[in-house]
DNA sequence: TGGTTTTTTTGACAAGTATCAAAAACGATT
DNA sequence: AATCGTTTTTGATACTTGTCAAAAAAACCA
C-alpha cells in the first residue's frame, strides 16, 4: 500500500486527506500464474495498481492470441475501453507470474475525483503518459522493420524480454514468432 | 466560438462560468491551405479547437512524409506529444484547406484548471476518447492487411477519402501509395 | 483552350515476412 | 537421470508489399 503512494508521490505529491481516502477505497489482490484478471465480453470496472509481478494484455484474433501491452511492477493496469466507456471488454488480461494488485472501482474512483480535484489531476496526468507511450509504439510498429523493433526493444524495456516468453513478445511486436527467432539469431 | 460550446455541450455541459472563462481565454486564427499550425523541431505551446477546415499531423522519416491523423470540423487539435510535455515536437501540423481555429494557450488551460474543476474534467474525458480511437488504430494496424484497413476507413470515415489525397492516405494506413492504389482498383 | 504541374495508376522486380512442418533446446517433475 | 510438455529454433516455400520507373489521368492556370 505504501508501494503506491511512493510510485504516486515520484511524479505528484497528494495532500494527506486525499492519500487517506485513496487508500480507503483499495482492495487487495492476490493472484497467480495465469489466471485471468479480465476475461474479453466482461465490463471491466476496476482500475488495478500492479504492486509485484507481471500481467499482459491480450486480444483473440482468428484464433490467435495478440498480446498487445505488458505490464510490471508500478504500472496502473486496467482494459482502458471497456472501463472508459463501460463496454465490454475486447481483451483479456491474465497473470504472467504471481502477482499482487489493488484495485478501485469505477464507482469509488468516481467519488474519489468529485471529493479530490487532485486525484482527478493525477490521473489526468497518468492517461498523458499512456498516450504518449502508445503513441511512440504505434509510429514505431509502422515505420520500422521488424529487426528495428527488436533493436528498440533491446534498448528501451529489456526487462520485458528476460521476463516474458517470445511467442508473446513475437505479436507484442507485429511479427511472427519464427522471425523473432531469426532476429535474435544475428545479435 | 458558439461553434466550440455547442460541440463541447453535446457530451458535457460546462456551468455558464467556466463556458465564459473558456471563451475569454480563446483567440481566433485564419491560416490557408498548406499553411502550417506547427513545425517539427518547435515547441507545440497551444491547444486548437477546429471549427471549420481540415488539417494533417505527420512525421519526417527518411526524407518522407507520414501523415498519422487527420482534423476535421470539431476537432480538437495539438501535438499531444510536445504540448504535454513541453519538448520540441517531432511531428508537424498542415492546412489541407483553409481553415478557422480557435487557440488555447497552455498557460491559459492550466488556469481554467485551477479555477474550474469541471474544465479538467471535460479534457480529462477528451483524452480518454483520443486514447480509445489511437488504441483501435494500433490494434487494426497491426492485424489487418492493406485491403482490409481500407474498407476499414471506407466503412467508418469515408469523409477522410474523399477531402485528402490518396498519398496522405496511404502513409496514414501505413502503405505505400502504390499498393494503396492497387487496393482500390479492386473495388 | 492548351500547356504545365500534380496526383494516380500500372508494370517489373526485389525484399521481408508469414506459414507450415519438423527438429532442437529448455524446464519441471518424478 | 529419464520423461513429458513447453518453448525456441531451423528449413523450405509462398505471398504480400515496397521500390523504382514510367505512363496515364486529373487538377490547375494563364
Amino acid at each position: 500500500m505504501e508501494y503506491l503512494l511512493a510510485h504516486i508521490n515520484r511524479y505528484y505529491r497528494l495532500t494527506a486527506a486525499a492519500q487517506d481516502a485513496l487508500l480507503n477505497s483499495l482492495e487487495k489482490i492476490v493472484l497467480s500464474k495465469n489466471e485471468f484478471l479480465l476475461k474479453d465480453l466482461q465490463i471491466c470496472r476496476h482500475l488495478y495498481f500492479l504492486e509485484k509481478g507481471a500481467l499482459r494484455g491480450f486480444y483473440n484474433s482468428d484464433g490467435k492470441e495478440i498480446t498487445h501491452w505488458f505490464a510490471f511492477e508500478n504500472d496502473f493496469v486496467t482494459s482502458f475501453y471497456s472501463f472508459t466507456t463501460g463496454l465490454p471488454a475486447v481483451e483479456n488480461i491474465q497473470l504472467l507470474e504471481g502477482s499482487i494488485l489493488w484495485s478501485v472501482s469505477k464507482e469509488q474512483l468516481g467519488e474519489l475525483f468529485n471529493n479530490h480535484h487532485e486525484i482527478e489531476r493525477l490521473v489526468r496526468i497518468a492517461y498523458e503518459k499512456y498516450y504518449i507511450r502508445l503513441e511512440e509504439r504505434f509510429v514505431n510498429a509502422q515505420f520500422k522493420t521488424a529487426k528495428e523493433l527488436y533493436e528498440n526493444m533491446l534498448l528501451q524495456s529489456p526487462h520485458i524480454l528476460e521476463r516474458v516468453p517470445l511467442g508473446y513478445i513475437a505479436s507484442y511486436l507485429g511479427i511472427s514468432q519464427e522471425t523473432l527467432s531469426r532476429i535474435r539469431s544475428q545479435f
